[in-house]
RNA sequence: GUCCCAGUAGCUCAGCUGGAUAGAGCAACGGCCUUCUAAGCCGUUGGCCGGGGGUUCGAAUCCCUCCUGGGACGCCA
């Protein structure tokens, strides 16, 4: 807990014991006491709305409670100057800033690990996300999921929580046939054969360079292979490099997976089957119309599902669940699933399935990301599965860059339609937010390498410290002590395009004090004691940057 | 027809488990570089928070309803 928390808890403990010195209400009735900073400074550093809380239990009128508490606290314990009563019933403090001096050394102590905290208990998460099918490259929509997914999973790691990051890879099923077929297709295309273009394939570039490839390396041998074992080797090989292709792109996306999981492997080790029994066994199924359904509308979904049709084959839902179910078994305490919002129908038959098991459904978490709009040179690209026509992760890299790229995705949140514009995500300038961040770091190391060449130390420098006064300087102090409970709490509400816009505001708050004021100037103290403040800024701002994998450059 | 998401400044978006005068960036306009990086700073302009009802001390936020945009509603995946 950092200076700023501690004089927060401080604060809270003294408003509790003066509500209760009181007798405004009795302990069991009070619940958190609510201090937040507020948005004007005119209303102090932070105020509690207690007294508005309090009208119903106290049956007094706001300020006479107000009036009461006010009473009731101690000063010099809460480091606090002076109290005031305002609006409605707001209480407001203006509390001891010389201690926020503090808050940097903290920062310093903490160095790479300021930041972290541990409200997330060491609790067990799983966050799948990504999961494209192996049918093709990753696409914009892709790139939305994967730069949110592993944001969130660093700034839950970051909160506490111990966080499993996986794939789920459909390596069976429809699709992969349609692969299959496509890509021996293309294949039969790159060598002048006739060729019959399957009607659900997949007409993107990629497969065409696959098979040219493979053309390549095989000559016709393929051809001559029987049937049987010519579309193994299609499937295998396609399913294969295409895998290696996405795990390659999404490393270069700096998104990592701890765990890779087949579908195949559900099916080879008999848990799809497991699953279903287990269904049947407990009578949460029935036989219709030759198929086997899913008794879901006892468990809230608005119709019954299908798990295995008329042709004894599963429908697409049933390898799902026994794999959620095996999520459940391995023990994690909660289990987040990001996808498209095309699939959001799909939650309520999910959940269904989950709690006709048995399962808590309540630790099953769903967030969908909304749609990406793509504009270049301002009009918007359409995006057409049948045609293979998509932007792909790859190209947004080369053209946007990785940084760029994921702090824009990153910066939103996840249900609002984002609109990606090209053109402004690769502009060098004020327009695009990526660099205002970057450049305050790379300002603040600009005026370190000034500092050591007019002969001054760049180091920290706790005695130094009373010489920050300044009103900036103490709003700057502040906005550093934030950062652990803003990363706790983005982690609680999985909404981590909060440290996002955390960062680009302690940005702008370092550029608005780097332009009024100067580090290196006649003041000796005050040189050392800015210095270590900029020490400060710049280590949260680096992690940050971090904590979406976006660079903290030197030098811009 | 049912379900999900959204509707906030000219544009892109925050704010949504109720709090004080609704915020930021961009755009527009006006200033600031012989002094640590002007990818920056300072200032001005800009709003029936989609409409209407309700809940209460208090609503952009919660409830109902309507309108608009996007998506989903298969024994496809």
């Amino acid at each position: 807990m950092n200076v700023l928390e501690q004089m927060k808890e401080n604060l809270k403990h003294e408003i509790r014991q003066a509500v209760i010195r009181a007798g405004l209400a009795e302990e069991s009735q009070l619940s958190e006491v609510a201090l937040e900073v507020p948005r004007d400074k005119a209303h102090g550093d932070l105020a509690t709305n207690m007294a508005m809380q309090l009208t119903k239990i106290a049956r007094k009128n706001p300020r006479q409670i107000a009036e009461a508490i006010i009473e009731g606290i101690d000063r010099k314990k809460a480091h606090v100057r002076k109290i005031e009563i305002a609006g409605p019933g707001f209480i407001n403090f203006f509390v001891d800033r010389s201690l926020l001096t503090q808050v940097t050394k903290d920062v310093i102590q903490q160095g790479s690990k300021y930041g972290e905290s541990d409200g997330g208990q060491g609790q067990k998460v799983l966050v799948e996300f990504v999961s494209a099918n192996p049918t093709g490259s990753l696409h914009l929509g892709h790139a939305r999921g994967a730069a949110f997914g592993d944001v969130l999973c660093r700034v839950m790691a970051s909160a506490g929580f111990a966080v499993t990051r996986e794939y789920y890879i459909n390596d069976a099923g429809n699709q992969i046939h349609n692969m299959t077929l496509s890509l021996e297709a293309r294949y039969r295309e790159a060598l002048k054969l006739e060729s019959e273009f399957p009607e659900d394939g997949y007409r993107g570039r990629d497969i065409i360079e696959m098979a040219e490839q493979l053309a390549k390396e095989e000559g016709d041998r393929l051809i001559h292979l029987d049937a049987e074992e010519r579309y193994e080797v299609f499937r295998k090989v396609g399913l294969q490099r295409l895998l290696e292709k996405i795990k390659k792109d999404l490393g270069a996306y700096r998104v990592q997976f701890d765990s890779w999981f087949s579908e195949v492997g559900l099916h080879e080790s008999g848990a799809v089957e497991e699953a279903l029994e287990e269904l049947k066994g407990l009578g949460k199924t029935y036989e219709k119309d030759g198929a086997l359904w899913l008794k879901s509308t006892d468990y809230g979904d608005d119709k019954d599902r299908v798990l295995v049709k008329q042709d004894g084959t599963y429908t697409y839902l049933t390898p799902d669940i026994a794999y959620h179910r095996n999520k459940y078994n391995r023990g994690f305490d909660r289990i987040v699933d990001i996808f498209g919002a095309d699939h959001h129908g799909y939650i309520p038959r999910m959940k269904a399935a989950m709690g006709a098991l048995g399962f808590d459904p309540a630790k099953l978490t769903f967030l969908v990301t909304q749609m990406v709009k793509l504009y270049q040179g301002g009009e918007l690209i359409k995006m057409s599965k049948r045609t293979g026509k998509a932007i792909t992760l790859v190209e947004l890299m080369e053209e946007v860059g990785v940084d760029a790229t994921r702090f824009i995705f990153a910066s939103r949140g996840l249900d609002s339609h984002l609109e990606f514009d090209m053109d402004l995500a690769v502009t060098q300038s004020n327009e695009n937010p990526v660099f205002y961040v970057q450049y305050a770091h790379a300002r603040i190391n600009s005026v370190f390498r000034q500092a050591q060449e007019r002969g001054l130390t760049v180091r920290f420098d706790e005695e130094s410290l009373s010489a920050l006064t300044l009103e900036q300087e103490y709003d700057l102090l502040q906005k550093l002590g934030e950062f652990p409970s803003e990363v706790a709490t983005a982690a609680e509400q999985m909404a981590p395009h909060r440290v996002v816009r955390y960062l680009f505001e302690l940005a702008g708050q370092f550029h608005s004090y780097y332009n009024a004021h100067r580090v290196i100037q006649e003041d000796e103290q005050v040189n050392r004691a800015r210095l270590s403040l900029y020490l400060a800024t710049a280590q949260v701002l680096k992690n940050g940057l971090n904590m979406i994998s976006v660079n903290a450059p030197e030098k811009m």
